[in-house]
DNA sequence: TCCTAAGCGAGACGGTACGTCGTGTCTTCGG
DNA sequence: CCGAAGACACGACGTACCGTCTCGCTTAGGA
């Protein structure tokens, strides 16, 4: 994830990277999020909080972007899909999960910011989604897995990764459209309307 | 739309705004966003490509972040519902339009930055929200009402307009994430697919 | 000598340029020859000296050689020649006044540095020798003339101005290397056997 | 001359220093200052040319103005007085030794610099003087008694070293002005006319 | 012969200044 | 009174050097 993970590639001599100022410029970067959001994010201030001069963070990440995904990645980890006993349970848990995520501050402001970028970004388009994206899909597979061992989903194995990327844009869509587009709460009523939805087409398809 | 539309306070004496003008920025400030994308975008190009002074585009709106909302909001209303003969060929329809929508590299770039942005400015929140969310909900609007006229769907009037919201969030939601997140092509069989489980869920929840 | 000396072309349009803020810049720069010297001004710490934004010093002064030339010039106009009744006295009176000048810590410092630069820059080296060297020539003519009218000095036209400039470079070459290179004081005895020396060598020629 | 002259202070272990390091870095300076002039020049550049690390620059020359009057003093050094049968033709010879040596762009450039520093560096003077300026006076000295020896001037003790002083402050002043200051070229006949000059000088004092 | 203190390359580091750019305000003039 | 032209204060940008520091390796003298 950090920028310098080229962990083969270890030149002979040199100092060599400072492995807490790392940490501190993530951390920093958070903070700075939380306090002035995304467009008033500026690398001379993360540099102030993270203790490091400017120039320690280009030479470690070529741009704010760069730097703002790895800050932010690290908290979509957070995310869980502890065994609730249903797969209705098992969605509406990571639904509120993920609304609580995309209420902190440093997420909301960050993750829209990126993600426009990154339209114009070839790279930094990668880069989220190998820190993001991709990571969020296993809780999908996950999820999935768990209801066909419950009997909750038909052992289809037919065009499964597919039907999960759906079932990933379609979730993680309606919650961020919810949350940071509609710009309404994501409460408890929304979501078990959305996961009632959500399982009755999954019924439907299973039936066909 | 226009911040000029505080029609009805038009001081008496003195030059008029010009109509042209207005025009001419919001074609300029698409032109820019097409070739420029949104953070290389600045006020001072803008006005250059509209043969307008800086002073003009400030006189009119606060910020650039005004300006871009007014100029890509319009783009969203040539969005259309042409009745496809069921509400599975509505979806399928309005989906492919939404998603070809968001090829366009004006439309890609501007929507998810001015939305980060928005999370940290309530006006603006306020005015994408008029200018371009609640527009569109007609949309769903409209194809629940010929669904219903069709008998494809009950003359359910309990919480229409939670169930009206929570399909918006849906489809726009998807199809968002599917462009825009996962960065996937928004193609007739993802279509296909999103649109059956829609249905089975609207389906589902008919029958309750 | 100001950068916005070109008074002709003065555009129709657009705020002009603010008078007072040349004046605090000169000022300013000055100010930061003496606590700061050559080396150490820059051009931030000029800008806020002056009250004056970083870009307006750039908007008026292509680099920091062309500032502090024309910041340090207007002390090089202030050397008169008054007429002390001989040319001995005369010239002991301008070396005097010359080593004066020198000793100020702003031109100490500026003057062999912009000379340095000088070096690499020919529009600089045309801009010293409009603003400083060319000026100073003047006393020497006038100097020359005042002996021809008392008599100390033949009136012979024959290649005056080369003989001028020889007289320019040996004063005030002497006074230079002696206060900066030997870094030895220009006191009264030496001003009075520089004299001696120049006015034998004069006599001397003139008898030729 | 080098900075490593501390030869009593030898500490018994350990490496002791490249000699061949020194010729280098010194070379490098001089290639460097011809390629960049004075400003341009940089440690890094020349740590670079000399195939040496940053670091041991920084170990025997505490600056980058210190390093470069290291690097010109020795070019000094090249001057001579050759007896050329009169004093006339003695000055003569060495003035156009000392301008052909001015026109060299890495003296050209770094004498007046490192003078313009010295005027805030006292310990800087004190290495100019010791390695470029005391170095010089052996010429004036060395002419001054072979003309006394040939009778040309007399044999006249009084105040000697003043004389000195003051014959070498207004040789080396009057080239250095008219070849950098006056930007103007130190030619025959320029040398003859100031030769002529100073010769009428000495005599006028050899005669009270 | 080995030990050991220093030299050395490489290069990351905290700083500081650079010169440019964009923002949003202002001041002038002409229509 | 509008609008163009453009100067202005402000502040961030990303780069370049500075001089210092840590590394791990080399190298010669003294034991």
């Amino acid at each position: 994830m950090c920028s310098s993970s080229t962990s083969s590639r270890r030149r002979t001599g040199g100092r060599p990277r400072s492995a807490e100022a790392d940490a501190a410029i993530l951390e920093a970067t958070r903070a700075a999020l939380v306090e002035l959001g995304w467009s008033k994010l500026t690398m001379g201030d993360v540099a102030g909080r993270a203790g490091v001069a400017k120039t320690t963070l280009y030479r470690r990440w070529a741009s704010k972007n760069e730097l703002v995904v790895d800050a932010v990645a690290v908290l979509f980890d957070e995310l869980e899909l502890p065994d609730r006993g249903s797969l209705m349970a098992d969605i509406e848990g990571v639904v509120l999960q993920f609304a609580a995520l995309l209420e902190r501050p440093e997420t909301k402001t960050a993750l829209m910011a990126v993600i426009a970028e990154s339209t114009r970004d070839e790279p930094l388009r990668e880069r989220i989604r190998a820190s993001i994206v991709d990571r969020q899909k296993r809780l999908v597979l996950a999820g999935r897995r768990r209801a066909q061992a419950r009997g909750e989903l038909p052992a289809n194995p037919a065009s499964a990764t597919g039907t999960d990327d759906l079932i990933f844009d379609v979730i993680a869509g309606a919650v961020v459209h919810r949350a940071l587009v509609s710009a309404e709460p994501v409460d408890a009523q929304w979501v078990q309307r959305f996961t009632a939805l959500l399982l009755g087409g999954l019924a439907a398809a299973a039936r066909t």
